[in-house]
DNA sequence: CCGTATCCGATCCGATACTG
DNA sequence: CAGTATCGGATCGGATACGG
């Protein structure tokens, strides 16, 4: 990866990765990946989500190609959502930072008391 | 990875993840890599960003034990950032991703196109 | 050179209420 | 069930000014 050593305006990271790394589409997609689910069923798995967040994070999710929208035409209406092909790509980097997290965690809050404990 | 199918509000990945995946972050520790750097040096390689936003970055990779700050006792004092070991371990997934954008990029804005277009 | 302090508009975000 | 609409508070982020 010898590109991009210096971060200019155009470059890629740049225009995605704020919209893939954060919190709510690393949860739903990793909910995602064993099978299609309604929106309720999501939103359980995801403890602390507002309706209007998750309805955001899978609007913005659909947007960039990462999942798919189904309405289920009963009454009342069902919709499904199913990870994409590309959804499933990002998947692994982000099972390679969730496992990073779990690893260093502990080390990162002894640093954070550190840092805290010389600033006080 | 069995874990947190459920993601529960104690969940690390909750606790973590906004912290270290966001966009500032990642090219700081991405630039520093190669070895330590003074503030305005940092800057220089990341078009766009501000005084105040790279200074409150840093800030926070130093208190999660990212990185660390060393004062060099000039006149005008400089300062030099230097990645951690913890830093460092950061570096494999985030490049991870980087590569991710990089080689999805395309697609994603296709979809970005095809959904917009369906909106409106 | 490397910050901190302040102001201020833009944006997010949760709570709530309402609809097909 | 799965949204949309709205509102007010909190937070963010840039611009600017100033200090060690």
């Amino acid at each position: 990866m010898p590109e991009c050593q210096h971060f200019d305006i155009g470059c890629p990271s740049r225009q995605l990765f704020d919209q893939i790394a954060d919190k709510w589409s690393m949860m739903v997609l990793t909910v995602l990946v064993p099978g299609p689910m309604r929106f309720n069923a999501i939103k359980r798995h995801m403890e602390g989500v507002t309706q209007k967040a998750l309805t955001q994070c899978l609007r913005k999710l659909e947007r960039n190609g990462l999942l798919s929208r189904r309405v289920i035409p009963t009454s009342p209406v069902g919709v499904e959502y199913e990870i994409t092909a590309l959804g499933q790509s990002l998947h692994a980097p982000f099972k390679a930072l969730y496992r990073w997290t779990l690893d260093n965690l502990d080390e990162v809050e002894e640093s954070r008391r550190a840092f805290d404990l010389r600033a006080a």
